[in-house]
DNA sequence: GCAATTATTGTTAGCGCTCTCATTATTGAT
DNA sequence: ATCAATAATGAGAGCGCTAACAATAATTGC
């Protein structure tokens, strides 16, 4: 089946003074039982509701926005949607943000900070009234760019540095260093590191960093580190996998900075009689669904992408209030130990 | 650490004016090299570029938009983030929609109508120039407003109705169909159904549908259907499995709507010593990363979300560019046998 | 009962941009 | 050189709304 064109039409055509006409009053009358309600009378209220919904008249957010100085948007930056975590997390930001009338742009950076810099400056444009950022590492410019916004910007996942404005997160680095200890406690000798490309994603460099202090510290060798190309896909924690063995045969635990790499690859070990967590102990990070439900049950760290989502808007809204708060909240991880390692 | 409130302030205070001041040439002249540089000298535009990047001018959407009748935006409406189908699927919209400098509004309807009318409403405001929507049932008002809203529509994830203007997906009858049959065919006598409530997920209800049609052509019992409430945990599979065997406990085969619900009763089954599949049989749906990796593998319908966004976010700027096109695209879906089923 | 409030509505200006159209500069054809 | 195109810029108007102020009506206090 066919379908004409349509002209691109914008709205129904019914603009407030219609609506003023209709119910026998100023624009301006309209105008405030939709945004102040309290300054009207019942009546005239009522009056104005009837020719609104007889018209179906829906207001026109840019003209408003443009007269009122105040956009009700707030831009949110992740690196992907496509990862459960960061879907997870916006997905809060925006079940507290709706509430209040305010929608979210999303921009996926794709774990470019070139890209994201791009974001912030297109996103800019829509005059956003605040963003929430992934990670604290931005292009000079990026930062610039937002730091000069004016607006709130709130920087999650990571509290391992110091934010441009606000930030909610956990450290990469304790929870690294947690899983490090773990390790070493349980007598491993060979550890490995399978995570992202470092430049790209610096959370899960710092996850690296502090497993390594931990490892080094209890007088091991520094731990075998394997760099995927971004973005990682679960079958990659196979590759992580072959890559570890390939660079150390004698590896006896490995970390992988996401649980769907750990899973596939703690799969991939019972496929082939790796024993984990004997031969092998594995852990991930995160804590997916599926990670109690395999066998051996996967070790991880558990975040909390939920309460990160729904503290960053908070942030957002409390600073929109002029309310004072913290820089910086760290919300606990929890080292989940389990069968793997 | 504390902060300083700041005066939530919009852009940085550079207007097209200034910028055309510094230059030495006409606000409209600006607006050329923003919008229309090819009507403009290259001398012009360098001069008024150079003015550009030394104030840091960042052009205001809003007034933009309310000048030119146009957004530059596009509305997504999803059940949730929270579930990487839908996840995947918004991902690839905004790879597509991004290119074109179309910002992406998303809205989560949490799996219900009126919430989903509301969105659409409060979206309507924002002037987008194209919905996504997902599946093909809203309220009376939701389809209404969206008929007159002027603008393309894309229904999504379902094929098996008449859309409001445009459609992409795939059959979710057929596809429930499809798994029926190879259920049938491998001589399973008890099959069971594990979804969504049927009135929130009408996808989930579809596939059960062609799952029935098929099992009761073969002279077998109605399909046994457990409906769980909305939304869906990964381990709410395992409740699914409880109430189908405590339903009928000589049941041979499930299918589940999808994959990570099949993947925690498979998992479950293992544990209690359940045979799969030859006590047993699971079938998935959505071809999850993981589901090929588990043992046994889990038999699955491969959908193309990613495909479908594209696809959809495509059908927008075909439609915005006067287009004319199919009414309805259907995605073939393809039964992956493994070994659960 | 009359000025002084206080509640309710209306009027006047823009918000910052892009339309449309008018103007001037440039080029080409005769 | 002369007129008609064409190219490049500018001027004026207005998109649909809200902020600030002005005006009116209803209320209050003494």
């Amino acid at each position: 089946m066919m379908r004409m064109t349509r002209t691109g039409a914008n709205g129904n055509g019914v603009t407030m003074g219609k609506v003023a006409e209709l119910a026998g009053v100023s624009p301006q009358t309209v105008s405030r039982v939709l945004g102040h309600p309290e300054l009207v009378t019942e009546v005239t209220r009522l009056k104005v509701q009837a020719a609104i919904d007889q018209l179906n008249y829906i207001p026109n957010g840019a003209a408003r926005n443009l007269a009122s100085n105040s956009s009700r948007m707030v831009a949110v930056i992740i690196p992907t949607l496509a990862s459960s975590a960061y879907s997870a997390h916006v997905n809060n930001v925006m079940a507290l943000l709706d509430e209040r009338g305010i929608s979210v742009l999303i921009g996926n950076s794709e774990y470019s900070m070139q890209r994201e810099e791009q974001l912030v400056q297109s996103l800019l444009e829509r005059r956003p009234q605040g963003f929430i950022m992934t990670g604290l590492q931005h292009t000079q410019r990026a930062s610039d760019l937002l730091r000069s916004s004016g607006v709130p910007v709130v920087e999650t996942w990571d509290t391992d540095a110091a934010p441009i404005d606000l930030c909610v997160g956990f450290s990469n680095i304790n929870a690294g260093a947690d899983v490090g200890r773990l390790m070493v406690a349980r007598g491993a000798k060979k550890i490995a590191f399978v995570g992202g490309n470092r430049d790209q994603d610096s959370r899960s460099d710092r996850r690296f960093r502090g497993l390594q202090s931990v490892v080094e510290a209890a007088g091991l060798a520094a731990p075998v580190r394997v760099e995927l190309p971004m973005p990682m896909r679960t079958t990659d924690g196979i590759t992580g996998l072959d890559q570890v063995l390939e660079l150390e045969p004698m590896t006896d635990a490995i970390l992988f900075s996401a649980d769907n790499l750990a899973l596939a690859a703690l799969l991939e070990c019972r496929r082939r009689g790796i024993d984990v967590p004997h031969q092998l102990a594995i852990c991930g990070f995160g804590d997916y669904d599926l990670s109690a439900l395999v066998t051996p049950s996967l070790t991880t760290v558990r975040i909390q992408p939920e309460v990160m989502g729904r503290r960053a808007a908070a942030m957002i809204l409390a600073s929109l209030e002029g309310q004072v708060q913290e820089s910086t909240v760290t919300l606990e991880h929890q080292l989940i130990r389990r069968g793997s390692c």
